[in-house]
Parts: C-alpha cells; sequence; structure tokens
DNA sequence: ATAATTTATTAGGCATGCCTAATTTTTTAT
DNA sequence: ATAAAAAATTAGGCATGCCTAATAAATTAT
C-alpha cells in the first residue's frame, strides 16, 4: 500500500482543476490517487484546516492561495528532475515519471532554482508541459501542429481542428482525445505522413491529413 | 519530529560498525540518530525481523549481508548526490548532506549506476569518503597527512601518528579524534603552518608538526 | 558483594494515513 | 415524485513509528 503525503494531494487538486470544468470530489481525488475516497475524505480535513484547500459537498475540492504555490512548486519541481533524469541521465521517457514522483518531494529553498539553472532554464518537460516558473508563472502551452514536432518527441493533444464524425470517430478508435500523448517515431518524407504511438499502444502510421488536424502543445 | 525508515537504521548502524570496535548498542544508536533507545528497540526488533540484521543484547547490532547490501547502496546513493550537489548545482560543502540524506532514499533500480556515470565514476565524496562502487566494493580511504591537503578542501581524521600525551590532550582540547572533519583554510609557505577549522569552531593556526602528525583520509 | 548508576526493555499511548463496512446525502432514472 | 443508484461521510480498526514512564538487567564504583 502507497501512503500519501500533503503534497501528493494538493498535486492530485491543481491536476484535477486544470482538465475541468468539472468540481473536485472525494471520488475524483480518489480515482486520480488509486485510493479510498474514505482516504481522502480525511485528508480533505487535514488540508482544510492547514488553510491549503477550500472544500465544501457542493463546491467541491478548491486550492487556497497558499496550496496552489505549494501545488505549483511541486509540479515545478517534478518536470524539473523529469528534464534532468533524462537529458543528464538518459533515462528514457517512460521511466521518468515514476522516479521524478518521489524527486518532487525534496525538500530545500534552493533546490529547484539551482536545478533550474543546471538544466539551462527549460520552458517544457519532456512530456511538453510547461515547467512553471520561480515566480510561479506558468507559461501557456505552445500549440503546434502535430506535423510540426520531430520525430523522438512526445507530445500532449491539445486541440482538434477538424471536428468531422469521421474524424472524431477514428480519434476515438485510437485512443486519442484532448490530453492524450503522442510519441512520433517517424515521419516519412513522400507523403508527409508519419509513424506514431498513442500512449503504450502499437506504433501506427497517420497521413499527413491527420497530423495537420491535431494541435500539440 | 522526524521519523525514520529501515534505511535511515541500517545505514546508522552501518556508520557504527566502521568506527568502533564497540558494540552497536540501542543508546549509540539513538544517539547517532537523535531519537529515542525505545523507538530503537521497536525497530531492531522488525529488522530482525526481516533479517536485516542480527540483534543480541550482548553482542549488539549487527548487519547480515542483506542489511549490509542496502546499507552499502544507500551510502552509495548518499554520496553520489553529494557529488553532484556541490559539483553539478553548486551547493557548499556543508549544505549537502541534508539534501543528501533525502536524495538517498529514492528508489529506482539504474538510478545509482546512471548517477554515477553521469558523474564520471567518482571516487571520493566531497568529505573525502569513498563511494561504493555498484558491486559494492568500497575503496579503502587514501591516507595522507593533514599537511598535504589543499587549502579550500575538507578531510577526516584517520590517525594520528603522535600519540604522546601533550599532544592527544591538545587534540582533545581542539575537539580532534578519529573521524573528526577538518577543513584547510589557508597554507602560511615560510613556516610550514596552516589554518584549520574544525568542524563549525573557529579557525585555528596550527604548526607544521601539527600537519604531519594528523593522517587523514 | 552491595549499592549506585547506567542501559535495555516493556507497557501504554499518541499521531498519521490507510482500510472496510455501515449510513446518510445527493443525483439520476422511471 | 418516488425508487434506485451513486457519492459522501462516519464509525471502527489496522499498521507504523514515535514518545514517556515504569521496570528489569547489567555495569561500575565503593
Amino acid at each position: 500500500m502507497h501512503t500519501f503525503s500533503e503534497e501528493n494531494y494538493l498535486r492530485a487538486i491543481y491536476r484535477l482543476s486544470l482538465d475541468a470544468k468539472a468540481k473536485i470530489s472525494p471520488t475524483s481525488i480518489a480515482e486520480e490517487l488509486n485510493n479510498n475516497p474514505a482516504s481522502v475524505v480525511d485528508m480533505l480535513k487535514k488540508l482544510t484546516d492547514k488553510k491549503l484547500i477550500s472544500y465544501d459537498k457542493k463546491k467541491g475540492a478548491k486550492l487556497t492561495d497558499k496550496g496552489t504555490k505549494t501545488a505549483i512548486e511541486v509540479v515545478r519541481k517534478h518536470r524539473l528532475w523529469e528534464v534532468f533524469l533524462l537529458e543528464k541521465l538518459g533515462y528514457g521517457w517512460e521511466e521518468i515519471h515514476d522516479i521524478a514522483e518521489q524527486l518532487e518531494h525534496i525538500h530545500n529553498d534552493e533546490l529547484a532554482d539551482r536545478l533550474d539553472k543546471f538544466l539551462g532554464f527549460p520552458d517544457y518537460d519532456p512530456h511538453g508541459d510547461p515547467i512553471p516558473k520561480a515566480n510561479g508563472k506558468i507559461a501557456t502551452t505552445y500549440k503546434t501542429m502535430l506535423l510540426e514536432v520531430e520525430p523522438g518527441n512526445s507530445c500532449q493533444v491539445a486541440a482538434v481542428k477538424d471536428t468531422s464524425v469521421a474524424f472524431l470517430h477514428y480519434l476515438e478508435k485510437l485512443g486519442v482525445g484532448i490530453g492524450t500523448r503522442i510519441k512520433i517515431v517517424e515521419k516519412i518524407a513522400f507523403d508527409g505522413s508519419m509513424v506514431i504511438q498513442v500512449g503504450k499502444a502499437d506504433k501506427i502510421n497517420v497521413s499527413k491529413k491527420f497530423g495537420e488536424s491535431i494541435l500539440v502543445g
């Protein structure tokens, strides 16, 4: 059994607060963390007492300014460590998350800033997510066509330009939606098609039109 | 209040097993960790159950092979991270220990080896302690006269050659013993004396003879 | 050898964070 | 609007690791 720190909960709530207009309920947090709603309710009380969140059955959980600050610091550390693990230690894209999940909880006032400097102040992590800056500001995710992503890189679907039923059905079949991660394996020069990998599924070939219809960030 | 993991205990026992022929008692471990002997007794039971140590009131605690392996891995990670913090992130000598104490518990099979490679397979950490190799082997600490240490570096007293009562009394007054860390602040060329700092005490000037009488490693 | 001191151990409790199994509340479907 | 389903909460417990206070055992000093 895993045991979660306050920071884990704050980060989970932060994540949920981005995706959705949906209210952040004990159940949704429990799903995010893979634990029990009853445990979540316990923790929501503690976080409320510490003024890190506000919670109301109707409105769900919301980070206070203090809670947001902490959550963003954790996210900042997480993403910086991911860059470190990939670029400096040579880990693969898929291995870094779990390690960064541990590293994000290392406490030291200067650590994030020193790491940031050491890594050359990267703006995005290897998953394409923006790295919060020292002042807490988070860059708006820069959106490009999937087509423009270089082979070897990964990205996250931010928007879909072609809203035809046929296309959306196709995406659904592939398991692609907003937020889905796509890795560009190869680009085929002669027809502009590309070989991509959706999550951990098999590699597939998609057309140039496909690459132009998806915005990634 | 701090709470200690198994790894913390194993590392403490490992440390104690190096210094001393003295038996490793609950009290000595509690002093090492700054906690309560009663807590230590609790944990010794658990570690014994897991076959990480053997414990006997008479003989004290001893690491089993399994326990030694774990302890050495933790030490390896600790010292590698110290090198990283000092060399790559530019932390000062005195700041790295506490952070490395957190980093040493990050778990990932390849982490130590990747970090080791990234750092160029260093043999010693910034405190002069040898970094255990991937196979668990630990270099015998290379001993030199204190006199030969370059200004700016720190070292740890490994042996004392002059055993005269006068000298030992002098060392005692300075708080210098086996294991004491000394930082060389400056060397005075004309008479071979040196300015040193013992732990966090004030800087003091010691003679050339002093520098020749202490072996550091 | 006995007394005094120090060390080790046990007993009993506290806090944290988890769980399952009720129970209550809210939402959804008929 | 009522019944059924889903979600939130509470109650009661477990495990971990810590503590203090009391007791037992071992060491040291007289």
